[in-house]
DNA sequence: GCTGCATGATGAA
DNA sequence: TCATCCTGCAGCA
């Protein structure tokens, strides 16, 4: 379940679970060796996201993983860059861990507590031109605070349909397959509408509700759009049916006006909408 | 036990 | 636009 919200959480979670603590890092699937090797020992600062990126920052203590016991000298900074794709997955433990699958990339453990981290797009150490290259390519992040004015003028320049502009992470960082085709839903847009004909008015509405949203989704851990008084008739097809409008409801009838579902692929992906509360 | 699918992104063509 | 990365799980036999 890896949209912006999740990434938000899961780095409030680990800096909860392991900040401030010497690690022991290793690599039991053995394709991040060499970078566990680098972290092992160190102290784990800071845990960042931004968008679907997480930025976990080490300072190396230069002694090994026996550190804690001596004085520990403060080394030179060390960022950990995770992008989970669609495939990554976190296991977190306190106290016993579950010993790590033969796919686990990297685990991080502490006195008290594990990170197991398989199956990630990304799992790579960073130095700080290359961090900000990558914040540089990154639209602002509703879960950020972020000034949101660089994204209306990033659709304002894309004629492609809004629906394809809002899974851009350049344009808002954070959004997922989900969150597009709710939030389309919410606003009332047409997910073929082109993003420059996208009003200002609009798309405050969008960014707000994004906000609200996605906050609701960094503190619940799944994504739940439906209001209240639109939560009735539950017809759960699907899983998930509840908590969403359109997405993955192809076929069923609309919570608000009962006109059938559509579904297409727009960009690689199914979108989702409802022909009367989303007019083309 | 097998198949297909999934909340993502990249790089080649 | 397509193939690929590469993991977990639901659904099915």
């Amino acid at each position: 379940m890896p949209e912006g919200h999740s990434i938000h959480r899961f780095a409030r979670l680990h800096r909860a679970l392991l900040g401030g603590q010497v690690i022991a890092a290793s690599s039991p699937q053995g394709r991040f060796s060499d970078g566990a090797r680098a972290l092992d020992g160190g102290t784990l600062d800071e845990v960042q996201a931004h968008g679907k990126h997480l930025f976990y920052r080490f300072h190396a203590n230069g002694l090994g993983r026996r550190a804690k016991s001596r004085p520990t000298p403060v080394g030179p900074p060390l960022t950990l860059h995770v992008h989970l794709g669609l495939y990554g997955r976190f296991r977190e433990y306190r106290g016993i861990a579950s010993p790590p699958t033969a796919g686990t990339r990297l685990a991080l453990t502490s006195d008290d507590a594990e990170l197991q981290l398989s199956g990630p797009t990304v799992c790579e150490l960073i130095d700080p031109a290359a961090e900000e290259m990558l914040h540089a390519r990154l639209g602002p992040d509703p879960l950020r605070g972020d000034d949101p004015a660089p994204a209306f003028e990033g659709m304002r320049r894309r004629s492609a349909g809004i629906g394809n502009v809002l899974l851009d992470q350049r344009v808002i960082s954070g959004i997922g397959n989900v969150y597009r085709a709710e939030i389309l839903f919410l606003v009332g847009v047409h997910p073929d509408r082109p993003a420059h004909a996208v009003d200002r008015t609009t798309f405050d509405r969008l960014w707000t509700l994004l906000r609200t949203l996605m906050a609701d989704g960094e503190r619940r851990g799944r994504i739940i759009t439906v209001q209240p008084q639109d939560r009735r008739a539950p017809s759960s097809v699907s899983p998930g049916d509840e908590y969403w409008y359109v997405y993955k409801r192809a076929g069923l009838p609309c919570r608000r006006c009962s006109t059938p579902i559509n579904t297409w692929e727009l960009g690689g992906r199914m979108v989702f909408a409802c022909p009367v509360c989303q007019p083309a």
